[in-house]
DNA sequence: CATGCGATTGACTCGTCAGTCAACCGCGAG
DNA sequence: CTCGCGGTTGACTGACGAGTCAATCGCATG
């Protein structure tokens, strides 16, 4: 019986979770606010109804998707500011988890960065603290570099997260909308460029 | 009569002007998709028709907010590029313009990036080509840079066109969501700061 | 086999707007 | 003064889609 709710649990687990997958093919499709709750149900091959049995909303499927990500990132900063790094290299393993994010699954990261990331007018609102937790993380980076005479000392730790996260969230835009060329030697390369131009301005002269 | 004609056709376009910015307010305040027409007829003074009678659209209206104000951009740098001007000096004066065109009005200028160019599902979809003109437009200014020996040869110059250009944004945004400190000075020294930080990353070590 | 409970179903409700349209206004021309 | 036309009005319609809910299913348990 322990072990048929554990069954029975798995399966509930399981819905959810084809239900969540469901929605980033959708959300990447047809974006978050051209589709229906009727259609994530139909990808997901379940029914209308089951949707609002595993969340309250439309809006907190997307939340779900957001936070399971976004969370994964910020832990990955956090492990990362831990360590005894160059602040060069901090910021590469930072790129490179994006980047990586995005070769794994361009659609849940479309999702992310066109919904939310780049929403902040209504999702990104509610999330806006949430993503600045990732800014300010990237900021301390700076800071420390800036102590320890790494970075130069007359460049808003802010402003410098701001560019270092922009920079890269340009290039994933640029990839999602095919506006830049894809592939795994561009993903290689661009991880490395953004780093060595960002970092390369962060250095003195 | 002539003139007759000429002070209705300018009551006409002072309408017509009159509803556009009563929009870029609503807009920007609530969002394109969160605000009803009737919102923007209200904030113009004017009946919910009469916005129909100068535009097909809600999107028309949109539309015609953001193509006014990029076609000014593409302009500048289209003129800059023509001009005799370090690839340093011409960047500053693209950031310049993006940086004094938010100073001049930031309403505007939040409609134009959260509602068209961080929107590339919706609206940027749409605008994708034109938004697109800029890009390209940075990346000659980069090309011809490194011909000329000015920049590094091998960062391909439409990446470096994105990082700048998603730089700059992502400053923008950060005022527009108050992330970042706004007010005159901090506009001069990110202008600076941008152009700085990325040219230094481009030129040769 | 009977019971019960959570999972699952999908038809339906109910509010919301974008866009339409027929009527009205005011001004210049004849 | 009257005609006509473009500008202006706002009530109305039609579609759409999020969220509800009562009914059904199927499985574990006793």
């Amino acid at each position: 019986m322990a072990s048929a709710r554990a069954g029975a649990a798995q399966a509930a687990a399981d819905k959810r979770r084809q239900i969540l997958d469901a929605a980033v093919r959708v959300f990447a499709r047809q974006g978050f606010n051209q589709c229906r709750v009727s259609d994530i149900a139909a990808e997901a091959g379940v029914a209308y109804g089951l949707v609002y049995h595993y969340f309250r909303s439309k809006d907190e499927v997307l939340d779900t998707l957001f936070l399971e990500r976004w969370n994964v990132l910020l832990e990955v900063i956090r492990e990362l500011d831990g360590r005894d790094l160059a602040a060069r290299e901090k910021l590469h393993a930072i790129a490179a988890f994006i980047v990586d994010s995005y070769r794994h699954d361009p659609e849940l990261m479309k999702v992310i960065i066109v919904e939310v990331t780049r929403a902040a007018n209504s999702f990104g609102r509610t999330h806006l603290p949430k993503i600045r937790e990732a800014y300010d993380l990237i900021a301390d980076i700076v800071e420390a570099a800036q102590a320890d005479g790494t970075f130069r000392p007359d460049v808003t730790p802010d402003f410098a997260a701001m560019a270092f996260y922009g920079a890269i969230e340009q290039v994933l835009t640029g990839w999602i909308f095919e506006v830049l060329p894809r592939g795994d030697e561009e993903y290689e390369r661009s991880k490395a460029f953004v780093v060595e131009t960002i970092c390369s301005g962060l250095e003195p002269r």
